[in-house]
DNA sequence: GATACCGGTATCCTTTAGGATAGTAGTATC
DNA sequence: GATACTACTATCCTAAAGGATACCGGTATC
């Protein structure tokens, strides 16, 4: 437990501002990590990620997709059916992603209950005012 | 190793993404993240910041400090010399993102590793055509 | 007296992200 | 024959993020 606190000299920060910053701007945008996500549970197809992801438009979506693929994180396949059925999967370099996306995911649960309590003390303290 | 396929139903599949979303709903933006690696070296001051974050236009830095600020990342405390000194410091719940921060930071190392080996990769098959 | 530092604010502007809406070809269904 | 589905694309538009530039009062330095 070092408390965050692993950066020392001037040079491990520089370092470490630019591994962030590359991170972000790989995986910049409120959909990206979301789609990669939601395609966990497996392959899904176009209007499949549409319904998961409530409220993304389809242009959005077929930007993201392409962006997503561009950078070798999904695989996209066309099947001949009729009507074709086109398919979405995450690539291996996706997995690798897993470390950065699960701490989000723990910290976005752990920030809920933050503020949940912070909300609660908060009415605790205005009660204890008035009385 | 589970290579990043934690999630086996849509329940949990659709609690990652609400917890995930709100992670990038706080932490959104160039800056911010980049602002609390800088702050691991220690308290800075105000013009500090903005040498350490190459390219950042005051009007931005005061506007994400204030959002840092709200948010308690941060501390902003004000010393009463002449000129005034304001310094600015990651509060303890910052640590709380270190985890996050960490695996972007890692995820960012390697990923540059993994664009350099795929070029090599590149230039040696067109080699290979040519030749 | 000119310039520079500090911690910003004010004003204006560009770029980008993202959303709304409509439409496409080719089935299949009612 | 009307409607619905799939996997999108096209067009238009808004809102927000972010950047450029200038400036402020106060001090210190040359």
């Amino acid at each position: 437990m070092n408390n965050g606190k692993i950066i020392h000299n001037k040079e491990a920060c520089n370092a470490a501002v630019n591994a962030v910053r590359d991170t972000l701007y790989v995986v910049n945008g409120k959909w990206k990590l979301l789609m990669l996500v939601s395609l966990m549970t497996g392959p899904k197809r176009f209007k499949e990620l549409q319904r998961d992801l409530e409220n993304i438009t389809p242009k959005v979506l077929s930007k993201e997709l392409r962006d997503l693929e561009l950078n070798g994180f999904i695989k996209r396949t066309v099947y001949d059916t009729t009507p074709v059925t086109v398919i979405y999967e995450r690539t291996e370099y996706a997995n690798s992603l897993s470390n950065v996306i699960n701490e989000m995911r723990e910290w976005g649960l752990k920030h809920r209950e933050h503020i949940k309590q912070m909300s609660r003390d908060e009415a605790e303290a205005r009660k204890a005012v008035v009385v």
